[in-house]
This record gives C-alpha cells, sequence and structure tokens, in this order.
RNA sequence: GGGCCGGUAGCUCAGUUGGUUAGAGCACACCCUUGAUAAGGGUGGGGUCGAAAGUUCGAGUCUUUCUCGGCCCA
C-alpha cells in the first residue's frame, strides 16, 4: 500500500504560466474560429449593449494610458456578453488634425521637401497614409491586449462616409443658424498658422518683456485728472498699437501722484490704483511724489485719453470703460485694452461699441491698420516699440518677467490671441447650452463625481470654435456670396457638397471648381468656398452619427461611452454638444470615465523622471493576463498607480489563482462532467459541499452588483480572497484526504467530484471576462459546453435554494474552532513536539450548547488532525488542547492511531 | 494662479448616518509539509488613517488651514 494505491491529481495544466509564449497563439486561436462575428451570430436577437469606441488618435505607439482604456472597454463589454446581451463593440480611430500634419512637414524638413511645393491632395494624400499605418499598428497592439471586437470593420474619422456625414451635422447648425462667422480673438500660433484648440495649448515659462507706459488724459469730469496721464501696465508692448481702450474697475480707489525727481516723469501726474501704489513706486524706480486726489474708480466715467503713441500716428480717442475683470494683482489697477489681442478685451469693446480690427496676420505680422509698423513681426515689435515710447517720453519703466505663458503643444511656440474670422456654433442662439445641461442630468455617471465635472465645464463654456486654417480635415461647406458677404443658406448645397464627399472624398474641395458644389441653382463665379476645415473635435464628437446611428449592428444612442477623465472636455464634451445641437438629446446613456496611470509613488510617467512603463514591457515580461488584473484590480476612478513590484503582486495573484484551477483540473484528471446546477440533489451532499454552494451563491450576489455599478477591484479581489481563503487554504485543504486516499466509488468522494465540477465552470465563467487568456486555456482542455470559446458562454445562473443563512451560522462557527485548533496546534507545532497537523490529537472543549450545535462534525477531518475528541465543559470559552498523535501512520492517508487505519487496512 | 478630485499597513483595497483595542488579501518573518511541490498549510509582526488646529462626551469619518499628488482651466 502506497502511491499506487491513491488518487493524486494529474493534469496537462501546467503551473507555469508562460503567458507572453503561450497568449499570441491564443489570439490566433480566437482570429481562426472567428469569435466576434461567431459572438454577433449566437447573440442575434439578444438586447444590444452598446460600448462605442472613443477614437485614439492615430499616432505613435500605445502607452499604458491606451492600454487601461482599451482593456476597461474589454472588461466591460465582455462581462455585458457573458450577461446575456449582445455585446457589440466597433474600434474606432480619430485621424485628422494637426499632430498628423505635422509628422508629415517634418518628414518634408528632414528630405529637404518644399512645403509650398506641393498640392493640398497631396499633403493630404499623406496624412492619410500616415494614419492608415498607424492604425494598422494599434490594431496589432490592441488585440494583443486581448480586446475582442470588429477589427476588420472599423471605423476612422477618415472615411468619405464620416467626411461626408461630418459635413450633414454641421450644415445642420448652418441651416439652423447657430453656426455663425464671428470676428474673435483666438490663441494662434504664428509658427503653425492657424488658431489652436485649447487642448492644444500648453503653458510653460516664458520671458516677457514688461512696460509700464502713460495715457494722456484728453477729457475727464474730474478737473485734475485733465492734467494726468493714465498709467498701465503690460507683458505684450506689442499690442500697443492695437491698443483701443482702458479698462478700470469701479471698485476700486485711485491716486492722483505728482512725481518729483529728474527722470522724463519730473513734474507729471500719473494716475494709479491705491493699493497698487507700493509697487508702482519700487518698478518704476520713483523716489519722490506727492500726492494730489484720491477718488473712487467710478468717477473715471466718461473719460478719454489719447494713445501713448499719438505723436506718431495714433491720434483717436482712447476711452476708459469700467471692467469688472480689472484686479490689483499686478500692474496699476488699469488694464490697456488691444480687443483683437485679448478675449476679455475683445468682449468689453464689443459691449461699448468699439469695433475689432484686423491688426496682426497670420504670419504674426501687423496689417495696414497699424500705422507706421506694417509688416513688422509682432515678436520683433518689442524692442521698437520700447524705443518709440521712451522717444516719446511716455516710458515709465521696462523690464522683464517669468511667468506662465500658452505655448503651442507641438512647436512649443509662444501663442498670441488674434482677432481671425472664425466659425463658431452659438452655446445661446438655439438653447444648446440648456439642452446639453439637461442631457447631462440624464445620463449616468460612472464614478458619479463625473457628472458635477462635465456639467461645470458647460455652464461656463464660450460659443464653440469650430473652424481651422488647415488642410488635413473635413472642409467647412460654406459659400459666401461675392456681392453681398452673405452666407448661403441651402441645405441642398450641403447635401450636395455630402454626396460629392461620400463618392469622392474631400479632396476635391479643395482642387475642384466651386461650380461643382453649388449646383446648378448658383452661379460659381458669385461665390466663394471656404478653405477652413472643421476642428477634429467636431470630426470625433459627430461619430455618433456615422457609426452608432449608420451601422445596423450598433444603435442610437449608446448604452455607455468609456474614456479617461480628461475627455469631460473632450470626447464627451463634444459628443454631448454636436448631438444635443443637431438631435436634441445625449448620444450615450451612460459615461464611465477613469484616471490617469501614474507610477508607483502616484506621479504622472514622463521621461524626465525615467517613470515610464510601456505595455509593451509588461507583455514581453508578464503577459497580457497579468496587465488585465491590475486593471481590474486597480480602482480607476482616481489615478492607477503601476511599476513592478506592483505588477509583480499582481503576477502573484495570478499564480494563486492558476493554481486553483490547477487543483481542480489535477483531481478531475482534466475530465469535465457537466452538472445540472439545478439537479443537484444538496441535501444528498457533505454538508462542507453544502457550505460551499451558499458561498457560491453569495459571492455570485456580490458578483452581480459589483458589476451593475461597474466596480471591478471590488468583485476581483472577491474572487482572489474566494480562491485564496475559502478554496486554497480551507476547502481544498480538507478535501485532499478525501479526493487522495478515498476510493473512487465513495459517495463522499463522488460528492467532492461534483462540487469540483460546479466550481470550475462557475469559477472559469466569473473570470472569463478578466483572464482572457487563461480561461480559454483552460476551456480548450475541459470543452464545458462544447462551444469553440470560452468567451461565448453565459455567467452561471447559480440556483437560490444553494443560500443557506442557517448552514452558514453554524460553518462561520466551526471554522471559529477550526481557528482555534490551530493556534493549538501551533504551540506544539513551535516547541516541537509535532510537525504535521496529522501528528496531533485534538480535545476540544465545549459547552453543551455548542456540543449540540456541531454535533456529528468531524472536527479531526476539519482542522486535518489524525484524531479530534470533543469533551464537555462548563465554560462558554472554547478551550482545545493539542496532544501528539501515538501509533503507527498508516501508508496510505498518514493518519496516525492505536489501531489500524479503519478506510485502509488489508 | 483658479476649479475639481484624492492621500487608510510595503502593495492593492474595505471602513455604513462620527461611537468599543482601524479591517481583508498579498508581500514580509518564523514554523510545518514534501501526495497541488519553482506548489501547499499554520502562526505572527506591521498603521499617531498626509500634517496641524477646531467642533464634539467621542473624528479615519464633520469644519478650517497647510502639504503632497492628479486632471482640467488661465
Amino acid at each position: 500500500m502506497g502511491k499506487e494505491n491513491i488518487n493524486l491529481p494529474k493534469t496537462e495544466f501546467s503551473m507555469k504560466a508562460n503567458l507572453p509564449n503561450k497568449e499570441p497563439g491564443i489570439i490566433d486561436f480566437w482570429n481562426k474560429i472567428d469569435l466576434y462575428n461567431n459572438l454577433r451570430t449566437t447573440s442575434k436577437g439578444k438586447e444590444k449593449f452598446v460600448l462605442h469606441d472613443g477614437p485614439p488618435y492615430a499616432n505613435g505607439d500605445i502607452h499604458m494610458g491606451t492600454a487601461l482604456n482599451k482593456i476597461l472597454k474589454d472588461l466591460i463589454v465582455k462581462f455585458h456578453q457573458m450577461s446575456g446581451k449582445d455585446s457589440v463593440y466597433v474600434p474606432g480611430w480619430d485621424c485628422h488634425g494637426l499632430p498628423i500634419e505635422w509628422k508629415i512637414e517634418e518628414e518634408y524638413k528632414k528630405n529637404k521637401k518644399n512645403k509650398n511645393e506641393i498640392s493640398v491632395n497631396e499633403f493630404r494624400k499623406e496624412c492619410r497614409e500616415f494614419a492608415s499605418e498607424w492604425i494598422k499598428v494599434h490594431k496589432k497592439q490592441f488585440k494583443r491586449l486581448g480586446v475582442v471586437g470588429d477589427w476588420e470593420n472599423y471605423y476612422s474619422t477618415m472615411t468619405f462616409d464620416a467626411e461626408a456625414q461630418i459635413v450633414r451635422e454641421l450644415g445642420k447648425f448652418l441651416k439652423e443658424g447657430s453656426l455663425y462667422r464671428g470676428y474673435k480673438p483666438v490663441l494662434w500660433s504664428t509658427v503653425e498658422k492657424t488658431a489652436l484648440a485649447d487642448a492644444e495649448v500648453e503653458y510653460l515659462d516664458h520671458k516677457s518683456d514688461t512696460i509700464y507706459t502713460s495715457f494722456k488724459v484728453k477729457k475727464s469730469k474730474i478737473d485734475k485728472l485733465n492734467k494726468s496721464e493714465i498709467i498701465i501696465w503690460t507683458t505684450t508692448p506689442w499690442t500697443i498699437p492695437a491698443n483701443k481702450a482702458l479698462a478700470y474697475n469701479e471698485k476700486l480707489k485711485y491716486l492722483i501722484i505728482k512725481i518729483e525727481d529728474d527722470s522724463d516723469f519730473n513734474g507729471r501726474q500719473i494716475v494709479l490704483a491705491e493699493a497698487l501704489l507700493k509697487l508702482v513706486l519700487e518698478e518704476c524706480k520713483i523716489k519722490k511724489f506727492k500726492k494730489i486726489l484720491e477718488f473712487p474708480g467710478k468717477e473715471f466715467k466718461g473719460t478719454v485719453c489719447e494713445h501713448p503713441l499719438a505723436g506718431i500716428g495714433f491720434s483717436y480717442d482712447i476711452p476708459m470703460l469700467e471692467a469688472s475683470f480689472v484686479t490689483t494683482e499686478q500692474g496699476s489697477g488699469i488694464v490697456h485694452c488691444a480687443p483683437s489681442h485679448g478675449p476679455d478685451d475683445f468682449n468689453l469693446c464689443l459691449k461699448n461699441g468699439i469695433k475689432t480690427l484686423e491688426t496682426v496676420d497670420g504670419d504674426g505680422k501687423y496689417t495696414k491698420n497699424v500705422p507706421l509698423f506694417e509688416g513688422v513681426h509682432i515678436f520683433k515689435a518689442n524692442k521698437i516699440i520700447i524705443e518709440k515710447l521712451k522717444t516719446e517720453k511716455n516710458l515709465l519703466a521696462s523690464g522683464e518677467l517669468v511667468h506662465q505663458y500658452p505655448h503651442s503643444w507641438r512647436s512649443k511656440a509662444p501663442l498670441v490671441h488674434r482677432a481671425t474670422p472664425q466659425w463658431f456654433i452659438s452655446m445661446e442662439s438655439h438653447g444648446l447650452r440648456k439642452k446639453a445641461l439637461k442631457a447631462i442630468d440624464d445620463t449616468e455617471f460612472y464614478p458619479s463625481k463625473g457628472k458635477e465635472r462635465l456639467k461645470s465645464m458647460i455652464e461656463t463654456r464660450p460659443d464653440w470654435c469650430v473652424s481651422r486654417q488647415r488642410v488635413w480635415g473635413v472642409p467647412i461647406p460654406v459659400f459666401i456670396s461675392k456681392k453681398t458677404n452673405e452666407i448661403l443658406l441651402d441645405e441642398k448645397v450641403t447635401e450636395n457638397v455630402a454626396n460629392i464627399f461620400e463618392k469622392e472624398g474631400a479632396d476635391c474641395w479643395f482642387t475642384d471648381d466651386v461650380q461643382k458644389f453649388l449646383g446648378k441653382k448658383y452661379k460659381g463665379k458669385d461665390y466663394e468656398k471656404m478653405s477652413d476645415i472643421v476642428e477634429v473635435w467636431f470630426d470625433s464628437g459627430s461619430t455618433h452619427a456615422y457609426v452608432l446611428e449608420k451601422r445596423k449592428d450598433l444603435k442610437w444612442p449608446a448604452s455607455m461611452y468609456l474614456e479617461g477623465s480628461d475627455q469631460h472636455r473632450g470626447w464627451f464634451h463634444s459628443s454631448l454638444l454636436e448631438s444635443c445641437g443637431t438631435r436634441g438629446r445625449a448620444p450615450f446613456d451612460s459615461i464611465l470615465s477613469h484616471g490617469f496611470v501614474v507610477d508607483g509613488k502616484g506621479l504622472k510617467m514622463s521621461k524626465s523622471l525615467g517613470n515610464i512603463i510601456s505595455p509593451e514591457e509588461i507583455l514581453k515580461k508578464y503577459g497580457a493576463d497579468i496587465l488585465r488584473i491590475w486593471v481590474t484590480a486597480s480602482d480607476y476612478s482616481e489615478d492607477l498607480r503601476i511599476d513592478y513590484s506592483i505588477l509583480e503582486q499582481h503576477a502573484e495573484s495570478y499564480r494563486k489563482i492558476r493554481n486553483t484551477f490547477r487543483y481542480i483540473l489535477g483531481n478531475l484528471n482534466d475530465k469535465f462532467e457537466k452538472v445540472d446546477f439545478d439537479k443537484i440533489d444538496i441535501n444528498k451532499l457533505p454538508e462542507l459541499e453544502q457550505y460551499m454552494l451558499h458561498k457560491i451563491y453569495n459571492l455570485n450576489i456580490n458578483f452581480e452588483k459589483n458589476f451593475k455599478v461597474y466596480n471591478f477591484h471590488t468583485l476581483y479581489k472577491d474572487l482572489l480572497n474566494f480562491c485564496t481563503v475559502d478554496l486554497s487554504a480551507f476547502y481544498f485543504d480538507i478535501r485532499k484526504d478525501t479526493l487522495y486516499c478515498d476510493p473512487i466509488n465513495s459517495t463522499k468522494r463522488k460528492s467532492t467530484i461534483v462540487f469540483l465540477n460546479v466550481l470550475v465552470e462557475i469559477l472559469l465563467k466569473w473570470f472569463a471576462p478578466i483572464l482572457s487568456f487563461t480561461t480559454e486555456e483552460i476551456y480548450s482542455l475541459l470543452k464545458i459546453d462544447n462551444k469553440k470559446s470560452i468567451h461565448l458562454e453565459n455567467f452561471p445562473n447559480i440556483p437560490s435554494i444553494w443560500n443557506n443563512q442557517d448552514l452558514k451560522n453554524k460553518w462561520s462557527e466551526l471554522i471559529r474552532i477550526r481557528e482555534i485548533c490551530n493556534s493549538s496546534i501551533e504551540l506544539k507545532r513551535a516547541s516541537k513536539e509535532i510537525g504535521s497537523s496529522l501528528e496531533a490529537n485534538l480535545i476540544i472543549n465545549l459547552n453543551e450548547e455548542m456540543i449540540k450545535f456541531t454535533e456529528g462534525v468531524d472536527f479531526s477531518e476539519l482542522c486535518i488532525t489524525s484524531d479530534a475528541k470533543v469533551e464537555k465543559s462548563k465554560s462558554d470559552e472554547i478551550v482545545v488542547k493539542t496532544i501528539k498523535a501515538e501509533g503507527h501512520k498508516c501508508p496510505v492517508c498518514w493518519k496516525i492511531s492505536k489501531n489500524q487505519c479503519e478506510r485502509h487496512s488489508v
């Protein structure tokens, strides 16, 4: 008797996972069985769950953020699929836009090609090819993560269909009248020669020239002001030639002081806010002065000044205007206003009927509207202007200041506000803001804090500037009458343009005659077609129109949009506005947003910190399933930390889960026998198995509860704890004796096998969305339902009769007693009297009530000892004594007793 | 600089409406096992809950300030 008489576990399922090598083969398998289309076919008619993919930009390798995003999407898609829905996932890509234009231009520079010698459409063709190449790369990288989707029929913002629909969408705003041509200062890059989207701007330290200059008062109701000069401070001296007004705050107190020193300003009276006196005196090095008058800001009303360069051609009046944006943080308490170079300035002047002119052209040079400086580049103008102000004796002081200043995120060049003709979608004219706010209220947010975040943005955002002066994008399909300068409003023309784009793409807009787009009704020579393109957020904000609405396999609105939390200002935002403007509601029922990937210490990943981890490295070292565990186990509502020690921890958990499966497979000898859950006569099972079924029932309740609110990290922790605490350390450990040493045909062993069959099916299905590869590996060994893939399965239905609260109460007590037994055993082990727990016999003292409660329980089985006796105790305290088991060890079950082993005597 | 969110054991996370010595798993230490074996079991140590002040009989939980970090905005 010995090893040959016991049933040791045997399985092909290896302990070592070797995921990096094994996973690609599983992807090939999914391709071979055409998993995605198989899912669609078998789910036909089921309720649809549509997670609409936010298109990543087709540029550069994926990083941890993209990997997180795609894995999280895949989790949700798979969870819904397995919970009985038709969960459709169509990946997409964002293709137009500046970053790709820049890449192509960079290549030109490298190859010494001149961009101006290349036709627009040749350039666009290269952009298109560039994007296509990156889509291919991304596709491969996303698939490697285990993401299942319609990779063959993905969508992109640059297909002809998309370009055509974007035109139609824009046409809706045009027809309605909420799309208007405005003349506003926008953040402009003189290097890229374009307006920049908010997302394309970054704030960096920048050294600016600063000046204090003076505006002589021409006319005021305060007599003493008439002999004085208003002082202003600016960090952009080049905007002085564009000055049209001065702004003051009526709530501030102002002073007139007389300077008494040997400077240009000796004897002159200057005006400034009282609160800033000290600062101005210091910065302008005014040593001696006399206070002339103190007065409230509101008395400025009606005051008119002259330009500091009035003497050399700037002879127009400069009115003083009230503005609450004037503060005493810096400067003099009076702000110089150039409506063409600042939004505040623009709005203030607009309100007061001051016209905004184009003062600077796209290259950054002054236009003919600026006397004296026409053709001078603004970035070279500061020096000249400072010199001129000095000659005119109106420069009080000049210096330099390092401060945060907007720059182009691509070229790093400093930006300027520049008034240009732009196309806007009004937030107010047709109630867009109101509609959007209502739509937010009707949307479910995960986590809920996203709702407020989006709401506060919509509440305060200005009109949506949708035009860009670039070429890689969808043209704004607008025609301007040469005679009247009016916009042509005819939806049939828009539709004509859309139809043309649908057939041949948008390229023809740039080359073909305007007549082609106008149709027969209008004469080409009477109209000019716009050369602006639509900003990319409008492209991606319209995906719901050309993807969700157009495709038969999808539905509108989407069940969910899922992106990083930055997209509250990005895709969530633009999609919401676009859809509310054209369809009156959001294109999604729910929004799930996730945090950012940061390093182990919570710092953002950056080259300079050297803390970047790429998905590629992780896949090579650990495999996709480990990365998927990391996503599942992390709380995505906050930032997600990652480093190798964190990954190592998850890899450790993976091993635990893998070994849990290995134990089951080994004891089943890889032979799965399907058990109909509803037909199990649970009363015929041992209590231990009944208790475990109850555990499963309970766990399933939590599983469903956590899935419902997308609390994956809690759900995963429950599963992991179940494997560790309930299975490995408890059930598996106890049942080894039965599985190894009881006869194959014994009722108890057969019950155990039934339970293991039930268990492996449930575990496999629960883990499938998370461990997509490993569960497939096991599924291919076991063939649970003879389906081609575990991912074609649904989550198990757990019979409610498995719920057994009484049993739970009893076994909680038993487990408590077991813990006391273990402590008692440990004492004997520490004193070296025993080693294995089978070398122990237990004497458990229980009170009468407990003895009754635990009647029939075999504590030696529960605690894995050779023997256990229960003795009556008067005390309520549970006391356990461990004594060394005497006798001989059964060669089969290793239990020690004085008598022959009852089960294994020859 | 402003707005929002967050900082609970080495790590990932729990901590209900403020109420007994703050929990779990992993990791760690020690021990056992060698019939889940590059596995498995047991026992144990570890937290002034980012800091300070305040409200309260009582605060991880409420208030304020500060600090660190993240996202967004200027």
